[in-house]
DNA sequence: CTGAAAGCGCTTACAG
DNA sequence: CTGAAAGCGCTTACAG
């Protein structure tokens, strides 16, 4: 418990002035001048800042926060704080927060509504200024109770319909699975299949319908297996083991999970990248590079995800209204759906 | 800003009761036999519960916070929320905290010690119960200060002697270094340096040590080469060349991001691992596992480092004195380090 | 069993 | 330019 907490009232009595003062002191802001844009006298000024720097006062953000009601606090909730792509936006989203004099909470999901709800509670009752989250499967009605409250939201990395006052930011999640179908059919490639996860969520349902729209209109019949959740990487092992049975040539991972754990059962069946199997993968991972061969991915450019994400919910948190912001993801091409004559 | 807040006043008007039953009610915990442990009466307890359903009323942490100086957060802070080790033993804190009720702020240093006292000055005024941080290097002092203000510490992953309060968790740094390079010595490598960074924080150092210590126990000559934060890539792939010229026959990366660059410059190079080029890792990261040949490796344990620092900080929170704890890491061995004939 | 009142540490009209 | 006082939303002795 900290103790001999300093309070305004130590200062006031310090410095022989009121409260008001000090507050007034506190609170002011430093004029381009150089001065204190302060309706107080500048000698009683000086003497209540070198009050403060004696006793060395830091104001409680509790008690502003509780007067003013505002916190200087946004929360941040993802389904998982230590994923790649969640962890760099969560980095960008505290940068760029902590410039504004934010600070930030964070909060796992687990991609479990039910937590997910707690966690947004937990959040309101102890105070936040706005909300930037990743809804997971199941979360709409908990996501539109927060907006009756008239939180500030930002979603991130996945839409939900009908949400007019939320503002929202993820990648073009349907033009970049588009690029690589086009890419593998380019490349000579018919046999295509999707190894995705049984999620209802915006980004990886537009993933999926890019992947069959595009094929339909080259003519190929898609098909799309599912991992489930608890299972991912044996679900993902019997999946590749399936497609190279039955003769598929490439394919396409919507998320790190399953590309990470194709990447391993593909090395584990002993099938050659690209000539047995062709591969391409989602998200960022140092793997893509280093492995040999390289790895064509679609990255989810999650650090510009992230400062998007925060420059609009501060605009939110400034009055202003939200809005969407669709980013172009990268795509890389790599040796990993490369032309190959062995088929 | 949230509008027509509920606040306990409305609650009591509309039963009919006082603030202070209200307030009795709400904090009364359940009994075994599933009755509220409360001095109010069982009819009125009901009213409240039920007016406090139908208004949907949350009480707010910052005024509870405020009047019992507990606040129910805590903050952790580490150099880098985004990078792998503390992304998860952040995801395991706050798993952790959670299930406690605690609420968890984060904050990136950058191995910044300014910034960590920017942090750490605004984590103090949002009011925290308790913090966990990684120090960085110059932050000796600004952590003095901190356990001044007697807000139970936590140190993870980096230790500062001298710091008697304070709780510690971290790997064996000497003892996993220890065996990367007995392990080297067994497979009959001789040349053996390492590419460490340029950073006085007290896990690289016994790192170093530990491998200047085992390579003179042996009798061979340590090298440790020192890359600068900015210019990580380059440097490293500058050290991995010159090591290569030099005959070196093993390096030793005691952190990631040498590890990853190393093996990207080995792969530049057009080297052969282990033939031309031995290699040991730190961290952890898919790339040891998923590339061929497979990466030795020491793993920093960095869940369960997690979980400690959060059970040792509940713990001081509760009042119990802190402590240290060495968590022995995990080392794997892989194709990256094994014995070779071609010298 | 219940409630009036003081107080946590601030901010902010308002009066002087 | 300065200060007394009210109030933010809770909790908690204390009196009844």
């Amino acid at each position: 418990m900290p103790v001999n907490k300093i309070t305004i009232k130590d200062v006031a009595r310090e410095a022989g002035v009121s409260t008001t003062v000090v507050s007034k002191v506190m609170n002011a802001k430093r004029l381009p001048n150089g001065r204190l844009d302060c309706e107080t006298s500048e000698s009683t000024a000086q003497r209540v800042m070198e009050v403060v720097k004696r006793l060395d006062y830091h104001p409680s953000r509790v008690a502003a926060g509780l007067r003013k009601g505002k916190r200087f606090v946004i929360g941040v909730i993802t389904p998982d704080i230590s994923e790649g792509a969640f962890s760099e936006a969560g980095k960008k989203i505290e940068e760029a927060a902590y410039k504004d004099g934010y600070t930030v909470m964070f909060g796992s999901s687990n991609e479990n509504a039910g937590r997910l709800r707690n966690l947004m509670r937990a959040f309101c009752e102890s105070g936040i200024d706005g909300l930037i989250l990743t809804p997971c499967e199941g979360s709409e009605e908990i996501i539109h109770c927060i907006m009756e409250k008239k939180i500030p939201l930002v979603l991130c990395n996945r839409d939900i319909p009908g949400l007019a006052d939320a503002g929202c930011v993820h990648i073009d999640n349907k033009g970049s699975i588009k690029m690589a179908v086009d890419h593998l059919y380019g490349n000579g490639y018919r046999k295509i299949e999707m190894i995705s996860e049984n999620m209802k969520v915006s980004s990886l349902d537009d993933r999926e319908k890019s992947y069959t729209e595009t094929m339909e209109a080259y003519g190929l019949k898609p098909y799309i297996y599912r991992t489930d959740e608890k299972t991912v990487e044996e679900d993902t092992f019997r999946c590749v083991r399936e497609a190279a049975e039955k003769g598929t040539e490439a394919i396409i991972c919507p998320r790190i999970l399953q590309s990470l754990y194709s990447l391993k059962a593909i090395k584990r069946l002993g099938l050659r990248i690209p000539e047995d199997m062709a591969i391409f993968c989602h998200d960022d991972n140092p793997v893509f590079n280093l492995c040999h061969p390289t790895v064509s991915y679609i990255s989810q450019c999650a650090s510009e995800v992230g400062e998007e994400a925060y420059k609009m919910l501060k605009r939110m948190m400034d009055g202003e209204a939200g809005g969407k912001i669709v980013i172009s993801p990268k795509v890389f091409f790599g040796d990993s759906t490369e032309k190959t004559l062995v088929k």
